[in-house]
DNA sequence: TATTAGCACTCTTTTTTCATGAGTGCTAAC
DNA sequence: GTTAGCACTCATGAAAAAAGAGTGCTAATA
């Protein structure tokens, strides 16, 4: 296992280090006079090439510096982070407005973290098919239709309008909107079955067919929906000269705008569970599941409202991003929002 | 006025829809071979000579050939693209799914429009300050909390979640809501003024506190949103070499992102009123509001939803996009939106 | 034995130079 | 009024040359 000696390790970190900030191929005589090894350029070289052997880095050509490989990244993340962790990490504070709105609420956090990391950022908003059902009530708006209105955990709510063939009087309506709530309160969409349908029709009476259009559209309203996700800082990938050719930075924002391909990443990453012990992932290049992102690292963090509902936040970069400050700042804002969202529930 | 003999008019055409097809600039021997004139190209180079001189067109170096300038676009759209009116315009048909979400009919607008001029495009939602309330819903949700729905025209549904003190009882919501609806129904934001206000809470009796904070609530509820604006086909700008250099791509697509100055686009555009006959505009160049599209060129329709209440939908592209096409695009999506939006608000 | 100075060699990057070609403006002839 | 002809300008691209960065290897050193 241990392939790398402490000198090794401290080269490779000197050289990673460098890179980071440079986005340069970092030379033997760059890290003999920049870290504190006092060791010539020529002995620095020796090590290099064990490095380069040993698959930790890369040289894009003769006679140049050398990079940092996927494996030489990961070994950063798994092993050099944390021995950095004693080092006060001064984030700036995320300071996220109050608001119940959730769709306002995660466009700020997503845009407040692109500000803060430099890189892109997206969030997923909870499924809702997880999310149980908090409230329900059906309004005869006019004649022909009828309203529906769910309130989900999380203080999520949705609607739909129902064409009905004839209004309800209001008793009947009122009938119905407690069946709906005695029976609905506290499931989540699959808990809605056939067994549950058939005894709610039962009890329905002469509505039994409104109640099916009612149900029907209930979980429409909560299960049907797609993925929402969004996603800011997109064009800070202009800032990284290795990702900002046109061809390039021309996919990578359609990515981001269309969503269809960030949508499969997120769920890729949801299945995939958690690596770490933090809730906190990290995809280095080709680990990430998705193609139109292999020169890029992607961090994402989980966060939940209850049992089982999670959403995703995540943050795309430069391979050499800066993976310290982005999982603090994820670490932190995954906490600031369970605690908001657990918040937003209880009430 | 005619300052233009009918040869000069042919040759600037012809620089125009050379220039557009192309994007290069386009020289005398050019226009000398391609246009049925017959003209050799020194009488071209005369003739173009004449056109500079007078601010159609301009000529990037010496020993380039030339460009149209602002004023040269502006003469095609007044002038030039009306008599190829003839022309039988074979718009690819638009087609819209059917949904009763304005958002998500919205979403797809966009996107089907960017996809079919292959610009950049944006629509704006429709403003609810303008739109009249018709039906309004409190619920009791739990002890602490009411929810209001309010629907406008056009079917938008808005909600929010008020807290109180103590919970109504079912009577009482009943009348609350009663109340609500019977003077709030047919109103706009602009209507519901302190006379109406106090008349409410002169009816509302007891409940008179309760009433103050619902009327707060339905008055932010519609009138505080910030213009909702929808985009898409940002990423076409690196299709047109002229603009998709990465400084400006940058800018033009966080803008894109960031929405603000689209916002601001849009309300300039509003204010600015009809230009037109046919509801559409077109901002050549510097003619555009808004800085960071001053190498661009807008077309914007104005899309009805009742007396009043408008929305904005519009195309940003090169300053060689292709015009009629652009505005034949729109017409015919602006006509679609207004018969939609007339039949969702009917029902 | 581990380290280092020295040097030849490789490969990229930048600069320079040069040739090419497109296009113009002007003049003189038609 | 139109056109052929020609000198001139300027962008573009290729080729050549120069400069720099960095390596790998060898031989000397501690």
């Amino acid at each position: 296992m241990e392939e790398l000696d402490e000198r090794k390790v401290k080269i490779l970190n000197a050289i990673i280090q460098n890179y980071m900030e440079t986005g340069e191929p970092v030379g033997s005589r760059t890290i003999s006079k920049s870290s504190d090894l006092n060791l010539s350029s020529a002995t620095i070289r020796n090590e290099m090439s064990d490095l380069e052997e040993l698959g930790y880095i890369v040289q894009p050509h003769t006679s140049a510096g050398r990079i940092p490989s996927d494996k030489g990244y990961r070994f950063y993340v798994d092993h050099l982070i944390a021995e950095k962790d004693e080092e006060i990490s001064d984030i700036k504070d995320l300071m996220i407005e109050k608001t119940e709105k959730m769709e306002k609420m995660l466009k700020q956090v997503v845009k407040v973290l692109a500000n803060n990391t430099q890189y892109a950022t997206m969030i997923s908003a909870p499924a809702l098919s997880g999310t149980k059902v908090k409230f329900v009530q059906l309004s005869q708006v006019n004649e022909n239709q009828i309203l529906s209105v769910v309130m989900m955990s999380g203080n999520i709510v949705k609607n739909k309008l129902i064409d009905v063939d004839e209004p309800l009087n209001s008793e009947n309506m009122l009938k119905l909107n407690m069946l709906l709530n005695t029976n609905l309160n506290g499931l989540t969409v699959s808990d809605i079955n056939l067994a549950l349908i058939s005894r709610m029709k039962a009890q329905a009476g002469e509505f039994e067919g409104i109640i099916e259009q009612v149900l029907q559209t209930v979980a429409e309203t909560i299960g049907d929906e797609e993925m929402e996700i969004y996603t800011s800082g997109a064009t800070n990938i202009f800032k990284y000269p290795e990702l900002a050719d046109s061809q390039k930075a021309s996919e990578f924002i359609s990515a981001f705008e269309e969503k269809e391909e960030l949508r499969n990443l997120i769920s890729d990453i949801e299945t995939d569970g958690e690596k770490t012990g933090t809730g906190i992932q990290v995809y280095i290049g080709d680990e990430s599941p998705i193609q139109t992102m292999k020169d890029c690292s992607v961090v994402t963090a989980t966060y939940e409202l209850g049992e089982g509902v999670k959403g995703t936040i995540g943050i795309i970069g430069p391979k050499r991003m800066d993976y310290k400050n982005v999982m603090d700042n994820l670490t932190h804002l995954k906490n600031q929002l369970d605690q908001m969202l657990k918040k937003a529930d209880e009430t």
